[in-house]
DNA sequence: ATGGCCAATTTTATTGGA
């Protein structure tokens, strides 16, 4: 079995602790995280390479960056969309584990619909899109990370409260289908359609208490990884308790030949 | 219950997050 898991950590140094514990418990082969705020110097890695896992990184001060923490072999290491020279933001992290093609991205939140950052957020996921174009959707390709767009009204606590707002506008929404229209699934929605299912709720007011959430975390799978899927959930616990990151993990296991492993 | 913003930097305010 392979298991793999996409978290947005906010900032990997404040939550070492929470990361580690959870890793023991959980042993994953592949995390991929987002917002680690921490630059490559600064990744704190020996400790989690004293639990067994290698740290591949792309991080900056303060905003960003993403990781992929694994315990197995991992090569061909991508950092940047193509044709995309002048963005310093680190945002994407691409890498093949286990003979799976991972791409573990922190899309730009957007801010407030119309807004410049609105603006480069549409046109970041049409440079991801254009990458998608260098993979085979009959290959197996995992797109994972914090996509910043809640993909439906019942991925969101209040969707009239939320219509047409940033990570729920339409426009975003529709750049999210081009992604998954590549050739992928959801993962979580193909096993668990109910509604009240998040993977970020606000620090604010109350809103983890309150079950005010929202699912923008997401795990998209190629056709021939979602066949192998044999479970997805959200880790809710992770946002409970001592200085939880505002987002809970997403957990996915694959059947998996232990040889290839 | 699972809680009442948090993290980083530019630090005693400001910015960004979502």
């Amino acid at each position: 079995m392979l298991t793999l898991a996409t978290w947005n950590i906010n900032s990997v140094r404040m939550r070492l602790p929470r990361l580690t514990d959870w890793l023991n418990r959980r042993k994953p082969a592949i995390v991929c995280l987002q917002e680690t705020k921490t630059p490559d110097g600064d990744f704190p890695a020996a400790p989690l390479e004293a639990l067994g896992y290698r740290c591949l990184v792309h991080g900056q001060k303060a905003y960003n960056g993403v990781a992929i923490l694994t315990n197995l072999e991992a090569g061909d290491i991508v950092r940047t969309l193509p044709g995309d020279p002048g963005d310093t933001d680190c945002r994407l992290l691409g890498a093949t584990i286990a003979g799976v093609r991972v791409i573990n991205i922190y899309a730009p939140n957007g801010q407030a619909v119309g807004s410049e950052k609105y603006a480069y957020k549409l046109g970041w996921y049409r440079r991801l899109r254009v990458a998608l174009e260098g993979h085979d959707p009959e290959g197996a390709v995992v797109l994972c990370g914090d996509f910043n767009v809640a993909p439906e009204d019942r991925d969101v606590w209040d969707p009239e409260q939320w219509r047409g707002q940033i990570l729920c506008s339409e426009p975003e929404r529709e750049a999210l289908r081009a992604i998954v229209g590549w050739g992928f699934v959801d993962l979580l929605r193909s096993r668990h359609p109910e509604d009240g299912l998040y993977t970020w709720w606000d620090y604010r007011g109350g809103a983890f208490h309150r079950g005010w959430g929202m699912r923008i975390d997401h795990i998209l799978a190629s056709a021939s990884m979602e066949s192998r899927c044999q479970s997805v959930e959200v880790d809710r616990d992770e946002r409970k308790g001592e200085k939880p990151s505002d987002h809970a993990p997403v957990v996915a296991t694959f059947a998996w030949p232990e040889t290839a492993v």
